[in-house]
Parts: C-alpha cells; structure tokens; sequence
DNA sequence: GGTTGATCCTGTAGTCGCTACAGGATGTAG
DNA sequence: CTACATCCTGTAGCGACTACAGGATCAACC
C-alpha cells in the first residue's frame, strides 16, 4: 500500500489527475489511512495504467468507462470492446485525412511567401481567400471537433 | 448592412460564436440599429471568412489575432505570419505521426481481436498491457494537448 | 390593429479533461 | 524541534465554444 505520489510516478499520472479520475468515478474510491490519506494498492496501478493507455490512444473519459467496464465483465462478448477501438481507428484516419489537406494548404502558403511586406504575403492572402482545392477548408472544423469529443 | 443571423449564413458561423468573438475582442463591437441589434457590413464578412479559415487550418485564436493584426497593418514585414504558419505546419506534422503512429497501433488491436469474450479480448489486452514498438504510448498525450492549444 | 412566429438581445452556466491554486493538516529526516 | 515534503479539500481557471433562460423586437398575414 502506498500514497498517491508513489502512484503518480510509477504511472505518469499527474496527482491532481489522479484524483480527478476518482471523482469522476472513473477510479474507486481507495481505502483511507488514519490520517486520511489515500493508500493504494497495485491493482490500481494496473487499472490507471490501462486508462492511460486508452487515454493515449485518443479515447475519451466516457469510452474509457466503457473499456473498463468490459474488463471488469469478462463473460461479456468483446465484439463491442472491438467496436469502440473500431471508431477510434476511423477517428483517427479521417484526422489523419483532415490533417493531411492542412499540411498540403499551410506548405503552399509557407512556400509562397518571399518575406515582403504584409500588405503582399502569401500568408495573409491565403487565409483572406482561401483556395477552392480540396476539402482543407471545408470541415476542418469538424476534425477539430472529432478530436476534442474523443470518439 | 445586415443582423447577425445574416452573417452566420453568409459566412456558415454560428450565431454564439460571433458574440463570442465580440466579446473575446476578435472581431469589432458593431454599430446597433436602434432597436439594439447588431448591423454589419461586407468587411466583416470578411474579417469573419478570415478568422474561420484560420481556425480550420488549426490556428489558435492568439494566432489568429495575430494574423489579424498583420493584416490590419500591412507595412509590417510578413516574415512573422510566414513564423506563425510556419510552426503551424510543424504543428501539424507532429500531429500526424503521433496520429500514425496510433492508427497502427489500433489496427493490430482491432485486427487481433476474435470476438471471443472480454477475458481474451486483444482489445483489452492491448490496453492493459501497451505494445513496447514505436513512440504510440509515450506521448501521444502531447500530442492532444498540442491540437487544443492551437500552434 | 392584432396575433403569430422568427429573430434578436443579455447574461449565465455548461462542456471536456484536466491543471493550478489557497489554506490547512500530516509525515519524515536531521 | 524544526524544516520541508507530501498530503488533504474545495474552488476556479483554461480554450473555444455551446446552450439555455427570459425577455424585446420585427415582419407578415388577417
């Protein structure tokens, strides 16, 4: 059993996040020490690793709650495990898609300019008329929003 | 000169949104009929198509107001919105490998899975114990906060 | 002139996933 | 015994919106 520093760093996991997670319900509530400090055990350094690592992977807080409870049910068919990672990886190609159009549309207003004056630059030009190729100004938005909903 | 519901159509805008950028100070504080209510002209179509471009291509507002002032003053040098872009697009391509680097990591996960149960689940195995190949778990982390911090 | 329904106003609070305090209590080492 | 580290609770802030509530105004039709 140790404190929620020792869990911190043998996970990565900022303290405060930490106890975010338990307020959110996202980890349970650990056992208490007289001084009313948190005592973990390892299972939770299991469990927090594991929201990590979905967490990494992009999946938001309420997917994670959905991978969790799968784990803790193991007689459950994992097809819907699979689903979610499903989204996620459809997610994360149409971002990849979205983002590969802004590379193209930024590289050709960064290659443009010559370093006059602003009343000249590329830059500006580009964002004040935006180019009819392709889908970069089209929804953007919704990759950005793709990306702060999670899956 | 037209209310704001007009802007919104005109520039696909919501209404919420360019009171929020009144009142975040991006765009100018219009001139008011006399009953109150907000009447623009064609320059803020435009100011507004400018700023929403820039949002789509990954700006932060800071970077956009930054844009903005450049463009509201055009003797400066230009080579400080090519600086902005610039980190943009190294922005952005940091977002795609961190992204890649994901998507492989999720199509072995989902490629794995045999719609068993969830205790043999390779989903769930995948999260519960990270792969140790390629940068996927190490900080992909960073590379969510970069996409809500903007460049 | 009256009534409906669309549009507008202000102000506040919610979203997501944290992060950063303030102000205090405890634990540990020298 | 004194530092200093670590912990506690609770609240507020971040970015970039979005969603109300509760009211005023406008345009169109009868």
């Amino acid at each position: 059993m140790f404190t929620i520093g020792t869990l911190s760093k043998s996970t990565g996991v900022n303290i405060e996040t930490i106890r975010y997670y338990e307020r959110v319900g996202i980890l349970p509530k650990p056992p208490r020490a007289a001084s009313g400090r948190r005592m973990y055990d390892e299972d939770t350094v299991r469990r927090l690793a594991f929201i990590r690592h979905a967490r990494d992977l992009g999946f938001g807080l309420t997917d994670v709650r959905a991978l969790l409870a799968l784990q803790d049910n193991p007689e459950v068919p994992c097809a819907e495990a699979s689903h979610i990672a499903g989204d996620q990886l459809a997610a994360v190609e149409a971002r990849i898609g979205r983002l590969e159009a802004l590379r193209a549309e930024l590289m050709r207003m960064v290659g443009a300019c010559a370093n006059g004056r602003a009343a000249d630059c590329r830059v500006i030009g580009a964002l004040a008329h935006p180019a009819e190729t392709g889908a970069a100004g089209q929804s953007a938005q919704s990759e950005l929003s793709i990306i702060s909903k999670g899956s």
